[in-house]
DNA sequence: CCAATTTACATGAAAAGTCATGTAATCATG
DNA sequence: CATGATTACATGACTTTTCATGTAAATTGG
């Protein structure tokens, strides 16, 4: 029983993460958010402007899927597209007045929630946690 | 620029999760497989003979997602749906012929896949990294 | 035991995601 | 500086997932 998946490296990061992410979706569902808005408008928060494109690799989506989060966003007035000056190709993403409110409420809701979940980590375990996740992500990602 | 999102500890594991596993993935998916289908098998392997709601936890799905993975799983003849004895209304899935050598297959290959991405990793450091991962998903898991 | 509740899975309509491809803008080269 | 290639996003057909709910089998309590 149980060898093989119990101990698989990418089975155990997917269950982190879909286990400890479990509560805050549910918080932010809850408000009437899809994860996958959050995701856009966290990353917004720290890189309001980004394109398209960008902003479907920071959000682990693809590019159509992102395109019609994004209309719906645009429709729910959190976001809205503006064009490139410089590269007529692009459309950049901005928060709108509400998707600034909205990002800013869960981007504390989030802290408070990982300070929650981290509760029993020393400072120190914390550090050590995110730089092993850092290794494994410039490991893995794709060579830029 | 950048301050919440690249040192959030559930970001951190979306992309770690997400990062690592894309390579792998690809290789199912070039085999003609997807994820899900691919989470069932590598789940059955160790577990053959699950209920549906079972295999939906393990595989981080809903029951309904998962009840017609398994309906389309079945049709390719990877899997057959078996009656539980005991109780009428738990359905059991188990493997065919073809599904368990298909399982065993990319079993073999996600563990090589995993041994080419910890190639830098000594062992202490394996053990490390899956001791921390582990001790996240007791800490957030439901309470059983 | 039997009604009320709960549990396990299935199902149908709606939402979201995916794949292939289209269009338009930029870039590279001769 | 024109043309062929490439890049960025949009779009449409199709697949998968989700949410709410249905059905049937256990379980629980009176």
């Amino acid at each position: 029983m149980g060898s093989f998946v119990d101990d698989y490296l990418l089975y155990l990061l997917a269950s982190a993460s879909h286990d400890t992410s479990a509560e805050f979706h549910a918080e932010i569902k809850a408000a009437g958010l899809s994860v996958a808005e959050w995701r856009v408008l966290a990353t917004l928060h720290d890189r309001n402007g980004l394109s398209i494109g960008e902003l479907a690799a920071f959000t682990l989506s693809q590019q159509p899927t992102l395109t019609k989060l994004i209309n719906r966003m645009e429709r729910d007035g959190l976001v809205k597209r503006i064009g490139d000056d410089a590269d007529g190709r692009k459309v950049r993403v901005a928060v709108t007045e509400r998707g600034r409110t909205t990002a800013t409420r869960f981007v504390a809701a989030a802290r408070r929630h990982e300070d929650g979940l981290l509760g029993d980590y020393t400072e120190v375990e914390k550090a050590q946690l995110k730089r092993i996740l850092k290794r494994l992500i410039r490991r893995a990602e794709p060579p830029a």
